[in-house]
DNA sequence: CCCTGTGAAAGTGTTCACAGCT
DNA sequence: AGCTGTGAACACTTTCACAGGG
């Protein structure tokens, strides 16, 4: 999701796995920081490795982008940021609002590889007329006013979602029509978006709900440990998953009620 | 990549699917809105548009867990909650540590969707003597130190590493060693971890430049448009990409005709 | 040899379309 | 009739394993 199926079919082979797009920031800095400790050329073992992915994975990926290592060598460090960054569009200056200065919106704005890498934090925009003015990293905030001003002036085609989530529909509504096209939103808010506009959520409670996932299947597999080892593949009409200890009643909530047994035996 | 093979090969069927997982907290927010307007049932068409999904997916995820619907009917809200919240293990409470109280762990400790599902934030930790004793979000800031004994009387299983990228990694090892089975790194780090921790990764200049490259491809299909809508696939070492208008080192084709700007040899 | 680049196989995820329950 | 549940088709991603250049 959030991709933004860009309106063309996709039928084949001309562009780059979203996937791999995915993980050529990763190699990035990966190789940024070789680069600083100036080495000069990297296998696509090493690199994987420094990036956390395997090697294999790793040269697929730098196969879409063209021939750029050297066999029986690797690839030239210099060489290879150069492309990427080329590839990623981080060779040209991204400016970027930031809407929503609460403590998230600071702790962006003060984040160092935010600006490191090509982006530039163009504004900081809130509400509150109590926040307008003060200076947040180094830049004024301004009022939500001039929003549509600042994008247009400034040719900002990037903007980051951090207000509170009753608002962050009609922010973004109001980034789009201004010319925003591409939308990172930390509002836990699924955002409506016209075809072409890409939008990207990172969602604190999502992830820490799938760590929850996780942790609770190792405390289980404590308990149900080996004795499934070979059985399953019998049960297909039932449940598929292991117990996980129901509490015979189920929720002692609801408006009226008690939950109508819509569920069977 | 951070989903940690949970060192079961994976074989087969018993389980729901990563990508099912990682929606759940999508549908769970969708019909947490629905329960508190006191719907009592949903299509999966109206769920899916409100988690902004597709309805075939939503259904197949849902029989992933099990039949919960009525045909000709719908889910019941109140108990797709339920049933939707156990399995990710919400209806346990998760202590979880945030080590690193800069702008952003400040700002997660301040996040409400965090205490909202299970979560409980048990401590702020930072290795600044300074901070210890202050109160963020209504909670003392501890110091480093405590660190493996607040894990241990508190039983955390949690942590989230707000820190400066340099200091993660040994952050991470302490969490670790302490008991700590599942972490949420924002540092832009790769973190090493032991088999059986899950590690999932938070990094705001990878969106970043995910969006950046998408927003590139944007402009480049203005100039690019209809030209090579026929043609190529034949040069098959080249360049996969569509030009994307680069303003000083061009980009030729030839596999090996052209030496680009930083090529060393 | 060493290490890249890549077809082919395997694995995962998504979408379709319809059988079947209510 | 309406809507779920799901096989089967399709699409995407990862992994394997090896041909081939340096």
């Amino acid at each position: 999701m959030a991709t933004g199926r860009t309106h063309r079919p996709a039928t084949r082979s001309r562009g780059i796995p979203e996937a791999t797009v995915a993980r050529l920031p990763l190699y990035l800095r990966a190789l940024t920081a070789l680069s600083e400790r100036s080495v000069p050329t990297v296998s696509s073992e090493e690199l994987a490795a420094a990036a956390g992915v395997n090697s294999a994975k790793l040269r697929k990926d730098f196969s879409y982008l063209g021939s750029y290592g050297t066999r029986g060598v690797g690839y030239d460090v210099e060489y290879l940021v150069y492309q990427i960054s080329r590839e990623l569009g981080l060779t040209q200056d991204w400016p970027v609002v930031i809407v929503g200065i609460g403590n998230l919106g600071a702790a962006l704005a003060n984040y160092g590889g935010f600006a490191s890498r090509g982006f530039r934090v163009a504004a900081l925009i809130d509400a509150d007329p109590e926040m307008a003015g003060k200076q947040v990293a180094g830049i004024a905030v301004q009022h939500s006013d001039e929003l549509e001003k600042i994008i247009n002036d400034q040719g900002v085609s990037i903007g980051v979602i951090t207000t509170p989530p009753g608002v962050a529909q009609q922010v973004c509504d109001r980034l789009v029509a201004a010319g925003v096209t591409s939308i990172l939103n930390f509002a836990p808010t699924v955002l409506t978006v016209p075809d072409g506009v890409d939008v990207r959520k990172v969602d604190l409670s999502i992830e820490l709900q799938i760590l929850a996932f996780h942790e609770q299947r190792k405390a289980g597999e404590d308990l149900a440990a080996e004795d499934g080892a070979g059985d399953d593949e019998e049960t297909e009409g039932a449940a598929v998953l292991p117990v996980a200890a129901e509490p015979t009643g189920r929720r002692p909530q609801g408006p009226d009620g008690d939950v109508p047994a819509v569920m069977p035996a």
